[in-house]
DNA sequence: ACTTTACATAACTAATCAGTTATATTCGGC
DNA sequence: GCCGAATATAACTGATTAGTTATGTAAAGT
């Protein structure tokens, strides 16, 4: 998968961009889960979510592993460290207003990958 | 326009999925500027710039006013402390791996309104 | 008043997206 | 080797999106 070019971050945002995708991150984040674990929250067929789970992939926002018949799901740092120099640069553009936001994202480039 | 909610969050993110509205955001962050002015650089008919903006002000990320027949548009931090809570929050559920992201998206939130 | 500039709106089309059901794959246990 | 659990893939559908051209509107200049 492309990384650093504009339309890994198109995939980034897109992949944000909707409340299932964001909820089963935030699952992700607290812990490994599998497709259907991370599927139970929601009235939605496993395929459903199993796409879902791509897009955050492809975006580089989920890792995965296998474990036996599971595919294990984390949060990966990477699609947050792709968005995060862009935030950047706008912040860069709009000015010394918000050069403290500069400093956090800047930090957020060399947090752990 | 409602504010705070995940729809608000689904457009702020939706809106930053798109090369065309991060670069006319770009502009919009480096000072006003009308609509015609944000088409030039692209070979995009004016209505479809039109619609870009709309988008960007529908997600916060944009603010606008009239001046002649000139329609002014400026980057607006409502939109970006509209996603930042939320990354703070992901952050949070992903651990103490990225703490310093968490302060730095902290000091995000207080920063100019 | 009329024209021009700057933009908005409408109506349409092609492509992408999000969901469905049905079916395949793959691994672990028996 | 067979079965079941966990997931992936395919084929389809309806809704949204991004663009187009054509047209409408509103303010400025003459």
């Amino acid at each position: 998968m492309d990384c650093q070019t504009t339309a890994m971050l198109d995939r980034s945002f897109a992949a944000l961009a909707d409340p299932t995708r964001r909820a089963i991150l935030l699952q992700a984040a607290q812990g490994e889960a599998g497709v259907m674990e991370l599927a139970a929250p929601f009235e939605m067929s496993q395929p459903a979510v199993t796409r879902h789970i791509k897009v955050l992939t492809d975006a580089g926002l989920i890792k995965r592993r296998s474990q036996g018949t599971k595919r294990l799901c984390r949060l990966s740092p990477d699609g947050l460290d792709n968005i995060a120099p862009w935030l950047t640069m706008l912040s860069d553009a709009y000015g010394a207003k918000y050069n403290q936001l500069d400093v956090v994202l800047a930090r957020m480039a060399d947090g752990p990958t």
